[in-house]
DNA sequence: TTGTAGGCGTTATCAC
DNA sequence: GTGATAACGCCTACAA
């Protein structure tokens, strides 16, 4: 068990060179033109040798970690584990390992993670959907490393803090617009717990579109659910409880909306019949539902990506990247299923 | 943003005492008995400073790290993501940190995550519900770090590897059981799509339960599906054309379960009546299926809890760890909803 | 009870 | 082209 490691400098007296050489080569320094020949003869003793270098030595010699740290409310969210693994994949394609860091909305919990990532130096932070209230982003922005933030509210621009999201409003939009197109006029919108930004983004898209479509605005229409099934399930009380029930809903998102679909269900209601329902993510379970669930699919790859990419560009000191877009949209894709008819 | 970092050197200047000092007063080293003011002139220069340890360096001393490696095939699949969440919870628990590895089942990343895992010197390695072959073990081994898999094959017992599961026999009589408890006789078993451990487990438990209820084994009704939906659904018609096609099936997880259930309906089939249906792990959406999934839960906090146990206690040099003992089972839970009848 | 000093395995800056 | 050598920030005998 306790044989030693093997370290560059192994590597440097079994290819007759020094330490200094074997780090040029293996870290392809481009000023030091090393010769093909000392290269070749250093590559073939660490390949021999089993060399693989010390991630915390590097770190202490060069600064950086290449690790970037995701905070996440729980991974038990599918959603979410489908988003984290978007990220990791773009991540481990840039050269960057993941700290995975869960914070369950606890504030115990999140100051927890915010000293873990200031501890591991992490080269950038990534917090995919969670509620980040100023004193939260704050301790983010205490790290001073580059913070984006995956569908969640960026309270105010600040220097090397960006927010990457679907269009929310682009989204709202094409779901209420496909209710509309399929002859609905009483369109109810879910909506998530507390006011989330992209919760109210959504409800601007749904507005938009009733707007376009010369459908006026009932007040009514709006309830409240808790992002989960269950809250969907109570919320849909509410709704069929009206004098002029809705004939449509567009909910915040699947969870949400497969919660309707059960208690729709429940009630005796005949889906997508008496009630057409769009859902918003588009996760595993949106496509088995019963009936399979119309829904806005989220560009997790690109979403992933972009946060990757955008950790990086603040990273390099590069002058020309425009500090002063702090945030970016990306479209999602209407689903259509039969839950809408 | 060039501020420099505070140090544990700082922190000694400021509190007027040695380097040393400050390192035994945060790390509450027992031997060196700090008095109780020094202690707290420290820890007060520490606290105003904002000193934060930096994890690299401290690694670079001590040859601990504090991380163990996580290794899935994907975390889009919603029972990974819940492992991996109750993993991550106990590894904070126990003052580890995670770092996320997805394999994807590609022998590519297989190699990229273990390398990587060796260069960052975690200080042991969880590999959850995947399919582990023999190469790859011996990759993972050859970090010569504790290694635990959860939900996975263990080729050989060999020393400083162990495997924590569910236990899978137990789970397919439990299962089995309450089928014929609720009257059927003709049960399939839809098995997983290679000869997974887990999945001859739970197939040994189905067989078990149907000799000691006395119902005869008919090779007919074992069917393969993929561990996904669409498994199940292909698997179901191979089921239903059978000359005499059973009442009850038991799943070997909650994916192809639903896969089952919904092809069932496409069928026309009336649920539970004309099929009773069981599946495996307890997802979140085994609750919101239609009709919702009776199911055998995993122990997914106890899990996550006994790996990194199991890592803490390989890494102790602790002599009365009982090394000849490589796995252990937890038993699941019956969960009984309506598919089941 | 506290301090001194060497070492951990790299990176990076200069010389040669 | 290649090699000394000083950081990097902490841990840990060993001294005092």
């Amino acid at each position: 068990m306790a044989k030693r490691r093997v370290t560059s400098y192994d590597v440097a007296t079994a290819a007759g060179v020094s330490q200094t050489t074997v780090s040029f080569v293996l870290n392809e320094v481009a000023e030091a033109r090393i010769s093909d020949e000392t290269r070749l003869r250093v590559l073939a003793a660490a390949e021999e040798l089993g060399y693989v270098p010390d991630a915390a030595a590097q770190t202490l010699g060069s600064g950086r970690t290449q690790i970037v740290g995701v905070v996440v409310t729980t991974l038990a969210d599918p959603f979410i584990g489908a988003l984290v693994q978007a990220i990791e994949s773009a991540a481990h394609d840039q050269g960057y390992v993941i700290i995975l860091a869960s914070s369950n909305n606890t504030p115990q919990r999140e100051i927890a993670a915010a000293r873990m990532l200031q501890s591991r130096r992490v080269d950038g932070v990534i917090v995919a959907s969670s509620r980040v209230d100023a004193v939260y982003q704050g301790q983010l922005q205490q790290l001073s490393v580059p913070l984006v933030l995956i569908n969640s509210l960026v309270q105010h621009s600040v220097p090397y803090t960006f927010s990457i999201g679907v269009d929310n409003r682009h989204g709202g939009r094409l779901a209420t617009n496909h209710l509309i197109q399929k002859g609905h006029r009483r369109i109810a919108y879910m909506a998530s717990p507390a006011d989330r930004v992209d919760d109210i983004d959504r409800m601007d898209g749904y507005r938009d579109a009733l707007r376009e479509a010369g459908v006026g605005f009932d007040p009514s229409l709006i309830v409240r659910g808790t992002g989960c099934a269950v809250g969907g399930q109570q919320a849909l009380s509410v709704l069929l409880s009206l004098a002029d029930p809705p004939s449509g809903v567009f909910c915040y998102n699947d969870m949400t909306a497969i919660g309707v679909i059960a208690a729709a269900r429940g009630a005796g209601l005949s889906l997508p019949r008496d009630l057409a329902i769009v859902g918003f993510d588009d996760i595993v379970f949106a496509r088995l539902a019963h009936p399979p669930l119309t829904t806005i699919a989220q560009p997790l790859a690109e979403l992933g990506q972009s946060a990757v990419e955008m950790v990086q560009r603040l990273l390099s000191e590069d002058p020309d990247v425009d500090m002063s877009i702090s945030h970016t949209a990306i479209p999602g894709r209407l689903i259509v299923r039969s839950s809408s008819g």
